[in-house]
DNA sequence: GCAGTTATCGGACACGATGACTGATAATTT
DNA sequence: AAATTATCAGTCATCGTGTCCGATAACTGC
């Protein structure tokens, strides 16, 4: 027995006039009430399938989790040096961004919510720690901790992110990712480093 | 004539109240009601000095912004070679940020509102773009925009600030900032270094 | 197709938060 | 001491939330 037709379009409905809305007004300022109207849906079917408007946010975040965490295994199973094969989702994250421009803006841009954006982070850590934990399995750190080494990744390629979709910089997501690998990578070799004691000098191995 | 000591209070009050229910429930769950119970302030009172939650809270972040930028000219005006000066705020804002610890939190932890941390990353952003306007006044960057690099920094700031005030990591201030450091020259010197063809070779000039 | 199941609808309801308004009271300033 | 004015408590209309119900429609499995 499959699922009945009903509940599918009811649940794509809200789903798409959530995204709608919370790029019209923001996720605070979205109501039920507005979601329900732009759904077309009636007040009692929405609390029949979502508990609150941050339950049919968790719902919608599912699958964008299933699809990153695939492409990433495609990318780590590739061979490669460090070079490539570190943070290998990120190009794929940034094309995957292209194509659903509207909702990665809600997901890490100006218009998102603090809620909507702490998924997000909580979401590309995990992807984060696993990358690094397959480059460098270890825990020699060169005196930084591994959880800020992720905080400090996630925060950058959120904002990278960010920065590209709310600009209209047309950039291609090849371009963004260079970009963003340019500046990451060698922080992240600075970190498995030993001390630095002077920028001009750096990487001496 | 000097202002009313008991407008003063009232400020007073209702900031205070403000951080600690922030704290406590995070800013979206925080009511008007809640506040002035906290407070112990006349509901219409607040009204009197605030048109919303989000007036009273702009409010507050008036002060943070000019101790920033005190901080921040001070800081420029020292001598020292690229790597001293560049970011050179960034060490007075972990100290004030341990001194204010539970501001910080809500200003860019994980219980902040979006709107608090929109606010705090813009304020950043000034500082790091007058940080590196400083340090490299031409634009010839090595084909990274320079609002690029700049939200670069300030997520990266963004969180490593977090990460450090959400976990009880006993770090120093002089600490964190070592590590934010190490990881954040590196990539602002290979934002302005030509292009680079693989990370073992590096920082060629 | 038909019968049984089930999702949807729309209305009603209680509840809590919001924002505005009032007159009386208390504190402060000059 | 007098004039000013911030504060208080209370009221009111409005809006969003979350829940429940009966009636109606749509869908599924046979």
């Amino acid at each position: 027995m499959k699922e009945d037709r009903r509940i599918q379009r009811s649940r794509d409905a809200l789903h798409q006039a959530l995204v709608a809305l919370v790029l019209e007004k923001g996720y605070e300022a979205v109501t039920i009430k507005d979601i329900v109207e732009r759904a077309n849906v009636g007040r009692s079917t929405f609390y029949a399938h979502y508990k609150s408007k941050e339950d049919l946010l968790t719902n919608g975040l599912a699958e964008l989790r299933a699809l990153l965490t695939a492409h990433q295994q495609a990318a780590l199973a590739e061979e490669g040096d460090v070079g490539q094969r570190c943070l290998g989702f990120s190009l794929a994250l940034f094309e995957h961004a292209q194509s659903f421009r509207d909702i990665y803006r809600v997901l890490v841009g100006e218009r998102g919510s603090a809620i909507v954006m702490n998924r997000m982070r909580a979401l590309l850590a995990d992807l984060v720690s696993q990358d690094l934990a397959a480059i460098a399995p270890a825990a020699n750190d060169g005196q930084i901790p591994r959880s800020a080494l992720i905080q400090f990744v996630v925060g950058a390629l959120m904002s990278v992110l960010a920065w590209w979709m709310d600009r209209k910089s047309r950039l291609s997501p090849a371009e963004v990712d260079t970009i963003f690998r340019r500046l990451t990578i060698p922080a992240i070799v600075a970190a498995f480093d030993g001390p630095i004691s002077n920028i001009d000098s750096n990487a001496e191995r």
